[in-house]
DNA sequence: GCATTAACACGTA
DNA sequence: TACGTGTTAATGC
């Protein structure tokens, strides 16, 4: 539970709950650990509560028909996510994956619409954080046909490096370049080739295990 | 041509 | 030891 406090304080609308409510999410929310590869929730089951990365990262894909897989969008540590289902009151619509051991906090449904009740500063966030996904899927739309193997690394680095949606990820996020691969779809050759490639042109550093983001603005912004 | 899989050597935690 | 990285060769669309 240690964790999970760290990882509240570092949410920005931890601060913002008076004691009472702080109270509540504390004594509501529950983490659970997800083995490496592991689904933690299915498309179609019923949704307990809103999910936040304690510890790991978290990707969150559908399956198609044809067997083929795409990915929505990666959680890092400190990444709270699934609050459309929560607040439509719906079964999930995607599976959510480990990508690697993690330890997810679930807030149960209830207290987060009692946060909506009684927290103008939690739907605020809420909007925000609503806003964010929204530019993210319209610009990966945009996109998505239209940009090679490192414009579409850059765009998956850019979204795990976005600040509102996840304050505590550091210049530096640990992420191996397997793991890339299964959020981008390429294989990890191709993303060890395109991450030299985005390194050389100066907007990334690679290190053991993980990668350094000089800017994000740039990796936004990259169409080659 | 370009990306993928498979395989291997090597370095690091 | 287990995992991540860098590289090459063979295969497929």
């Amino acid at each position: 539970m240690q964790d999970l406090k760290r990882m509240l304080d570092e949410s920005d609308w931890w601060p913002r709950l008076d004691a009472g409510q702080r109270a509540r999410v504390l004594a509501d929310t529950v983490v659970r650990d997800a083995a490496a590869g592991q689904v933690f929730s299915a498309r179609g089951e019923a949704v307990e509560g809103w999910l936040g990365v304690v510890e790991g990262l978290v990707k969150v894909s559908i399956d198609a028909a044809n067997g083929r897989s795409m990915t929505l969008a990666g959680v890092p540590a400190g990444g709270w996510f699934g609050e459309g289902s929560v607040l439509k009151d719906e079964p999930r619509r995607y599976d959510v994956v480990a990508l690697r051991r993690s330890r997810i906090a679930v807030m149960p449904r209830q207290t987060f619409h009692w946060l909506i009740d009684t927290s103008p500063a939690f739907s605020r966030f809420l909007l925000v954080q609503l806003n964010e996904r929204l530019g993210h899927f319209i610009a990966a739309l945009e996109h998505q046909r239209l940009l090679g193997p490192e414009g579409r690394v850059a765009r998956c680095l850019a979204q795990l490096f976005n600040p509102r949606l996840y304050p505590s990820t550091r210049s530096r996020l640990r992420i191996s370049q397997s793991e890339l691969g299964l959020l981008t779809g390429l294989s990890r050759q191709r993303v060890n080739q395109a991450l030299h490639k985005l390194e050389a042109l100066g907007l990334l550093r690679t290190s053991y295990g993980g990668v350094t983001v000089m800017s994000v603005e740039r990796l936004v912004a990259f169409e080659g």
